[in-house]
DNA sequence: CCACTCATTGTGGATTACCCCAATGCCGGG
DNA sequence: CCCGGCATTGGGGTAATCCACAATGAGTGG
């Protein structure tokens, strides 16, 4: 199984208790918080898995942490545990990009089942993730002018008129542009286009 | 307003009638079915609008009729309506894809911004679709030679080493080369590989 | 002051891409 | 049987790309 964790927020220690359990018993590593506060003293961009968060708590509620990991741009997927049926409440974190929402009572394997979903997602995540950083990385290598040449090439100008552009001569125009492909670790304007064109549509 | 339609399906005369009175006096067109086989007998894949969709209903039941929907790849958004709150059924529902899930009774204008809000969606959505249409029309019109020819294009090889792939002539890989950019609608192997990228991702 | 990166330009040749003109063979429809 | 679409190939030429060798000037950091 993949390494990612189960953070479970919750004020009431037996139930902390008996989810930390659940989820170990299953394989799937847990660590417990008594609070909104306590998990984000810790929190940091780079906390894998997911969130099993409950609503009703002391201080900042489960829905008041979810707003704050967002800001935050945390993409931990976040489920959700309530004791008393709302469905407004419930409508409106998902609609907000809560994974699930589950009452209390709750089955047991099926939370379980809930979790492991939302770690396989957070793994998939996490990978798309990281090609995204590792092209970020490339593009950031680059120098201005080669990024400008760049983005020319990709709007399908020939060197000769990316040269007019830009004011210098063809044969800079193709240093810069044999500097992109070597940077962005592309052999043709094709691939180019294709790698850009993956992380905007 | 756009020409979309809310299409209200609830067994409820005096509901019916009066959703329909709430969404015409904001400008925005209703129609009413009495029932989810009364709207299915009707529906096409060209309706395009958003459905208000009472969950509990003599016959199909509300959800039933959306699995049939989505069965059907109809792409409608769906706003649920519901008299008794059910949390599970709410998440359900929407983790199944309906865009909203909203418990009679309930405020007359918060209604309409949701169904306004679907609406947009469903706007946008079409605008896609139809972009979609388009390029998929430009595709079925390339012969076989020619699609085998624009994916090696794609895959960025050279003519010379397309033509050895396909066993034939550079020259002829050219004159295919240039049918497909014609056809396609594109002027560069570069706006071809952003034209299929986006289609794919 | 030196090392290093970046932007710039030149010459010249090998390789490709792009196009016009022209032609052949196959196949299905009218 | 003729027409049109499709696949195929050739000749011949222009334009563009790709590269190796070579060099200058500005700006930064040690």
């Amino acid at each position: 199984m993949s390494n990612g964790v189960v953070f479970i927020v919750d004020d009431d220690e037996a139930i902390r208790d008996a989810l930390a359990w659940l989820f170990q018993s299953r394989g799937v590593m847990a660590e417990t918080f008594v609070s909104a506060a306590d998990f984000l003293s810790g929190w940091t961009p780079w906390h894998r898995g997911c969130m099993v968060l409950d609503i009703r708590m002391e201080g900042m509620t489960g829905l008041e942490l979810f707003d704050r990991l967002q800001e935050l741009k945390s993409s931990l997927p976040v489920i959700f545990l309530t004791g008393h049926g709302d469905v407004p409440m419930a409508v409106s974190a998902l609609k907000k990009g809560a994974r699930d929402f589950v009452e209390k009572p709750f089955n047991d394997n099926d939370l379980v089942d809930r979790v492991i979903e939302a770690l396989a997602w957070d793994a998939a995540q996490r990978e798309s993730d990281a090609d995204a950083a590792l092209l970020a990385a490339r593009l950031a290598s680059l120098s201005l002018r080669e990024r400008q040449v760049m983005d020319l090439v990709l709007a399908g100008k020939l060197n000769k008129v990316i040269a007019d552009d830009l004011g210098i001569t063809m044969r800079t125009v193709e240093v810069h542009r044999a500097h992109v492909f070597e940077k962005m670790e592309v052999r043709t304007a094709v691939e180019l286009a294709q790698l850009m064109s993956q992380k905007r549509g």
